[in-house]
DNA sequence: AATGAATGAGCCTTCATTCAT
DNA sequence: GATGAATGAAGGCTCATTCAT
């Protein structure tokens, strides 16, 4: 069933947890190995080399991520606080998929390994999101305020949230779920 | 005027600044010793290892954040909601004080370098944190929900908030700051 | 032919060398690596630390050198005398196997870097040889000393012309040999 | 009383037991310079580096042994069996006088630290001891054998002996030295 | 293709030596 | 003269990377 993943999926998935939980420099290679129960030297196959490796995870996770939250955002018919749930439950879906995934792009964003390209999609990312803060704010739906504040208090609320869980500390109902996208809209919608 | 900063503030300084911007993997003796303008020599004079200094300066921040936020809670005669206030602009005065402080804090509090005290200590934090929501909660001020989660919107959302003014996206008026903390108090304020 | 010495050979044999004459702690790492013409890092794939590597000498050398002295004495039949000469042509065995072997040993017997079981080995082989002098002394073929004065003097005696031998100053012919043992006989014999 | 003890006599003798006991390059300065009650910076008042002390304590050392033993020899009148007797009882006194200084004396006579000078002051006490070797052989008195080899016997079963009384093994009794003495003297008397 | 032994650059740390006080 | 804070060269050791098998 699952020996369909081939190695290099296993590298990935191996280097995406221990980034996640070490850091870029705090995990060696061979732990990455180890891991994912390949030689160290394979690794040297798929990816030229460690930095390669962390951008590949980056870019492929940066990607998933603007696909799950921008990509939710401006569907025919609906109005920005539908938008916003959208947009919201894309970060659920995303960060439920892969526990690691969300937190392993947030520490990594602003490492000194990150190629250009890969410092400017995550940028991509955050330009779509303030567009639709300031889609919202004139739309008088979202409070006037510069967006990539909004976006900080959205995103880095749902961030550590989801580090919390990461951590075992907090689980999450539906049900908690739908207070918290609740939360998070209350502290940035319009107030007449 | 800082002439009178002695070797070790030197050290801790620079430290802090390039933990904060590379993590304690990241960043190399020599480098925190180039940054401090010290020999490498010198910074074991005043540390026992690159662990003891890390770990000086975890202690160092979590004790003025505790300070800064849970010491400013339940002042006599105050109501919930300026309570609130007077911790989030605890929290506003200790990043202002060191912008790198908060985000050195929070990338570092799950650190494998950390001693079993430190990590305690940031629990701790943590706790009072979580004590204030549940009084909150009793008041019926505050919404009814898990008070790691509620810490953790209103924490992270202040996190990321400080890490774009670190990076230099953002710039915070006081006027914004208040309205973030309005924002913040939004998220989680008890609705009828 | 001796192409067959794999890379932990070579790295004791070199490391060994060095040992005897610049004792540990004036012996590198990288001196031994590049004497057992290996990269520096090779030797932490055989050792766990320069310590480690000591210890591995001194545990071969002494069990070697207990084999060779020790294991030669109470052969049956034989008389305290001839034991003696078999004890004798133990060492110069020994010896001669390895010039420096001996010059290790006894240089770093008492080293800090030893374990306790290195240490107790070396005080088992000494006992072993306080053992044979007692027994001699009651069959009165010895004379009646404190045993450690009596190993002093024929093993001190021993050592130190093997230590000649070792810096080139002296040539060790058979029959020189043969009146070196019969001085060392002389010097701890029971005189009527 | 013993506050005549100036600095540099402080310096030296504290030196003297740590290089006996752990080696010259096993010493630290500051080592010393916690033992002598002085700061590290005064060591170089006095020596200009730690090898200039290292070779300062070996030619006080070397220049010594020699007056103890060579210096006994030759006495007018006396046989050579008196003189070895003097001989040996000038190390026993140069011994006891400084239970480590025999001992670093015979540890670091090989050191690469050491001058040429002393290199060869050393090679000179020697000589001095193999010339009495020879005269004691063409007297008749002594064993025919190379005299590098009998004195090699002889100064390694005592080097032996009070390393075993330095590491507090055994105790010497004047009985006792009288008897090892005459071991010494077995060992490479001439024999009809 | 896959491995892991081997390598050496670079890390953390120590320590001989200097120098301002 | 005496000190010990400061330094940086060098040591022990790790780990990203290569390459023979």
């Amino acid at each position: 069933m699952e020996a369909t993943l081939n190695k290099q999926d296993l590298i990935l998935s191996a280097a995406l947890s221990l980034f996640a939980d070490r850091g870029f420099d705090g995990t060696t290679v061979p732990m990455i190995a180890e891991a994912a129960k390949v030689g160290a030297g394979t690794i040297y196959r798929y990816f030229e080399n460690k930095e390669a490796l962390v951008n590949t995870l980056f870019e492929q996770g940066t990607l998933a991520l603007t696909e799950a939250t921008v990509g939710q955002l401006y569907q025919e018919g609906d109005d920005v606080r539908t938008q916003f749930r959208h947009f919201f439950y894309g970060m659920v879906t995303f960060a439920k998929q892969d526990i690691n995934g969300l937190h392993f792009l947030v520490t990594h964003a602003q490492g000194w390994y990150l190629t250009l390209e890969n410092k400017q999609l995550f940028e991509q990312l955050q330009k779509g999101l303030y567009a639709f803060c300031d889609y919202g704010i004139e739309q008088k739906m979202i409070r006037s305020m510069s967006s990539p504040v909004l976006i900080a208090i959205v995103f880095g609320a749902f961030k550590e949230l989801y580090n919390a869980v990461r951590l075992g500390g907090v689980v999450l109902s539906a049900e908690l779920i739908e207070q918290v996208e609740e939360c998070c809209w209350n502290a940035i919608e319009y107030k007449k």
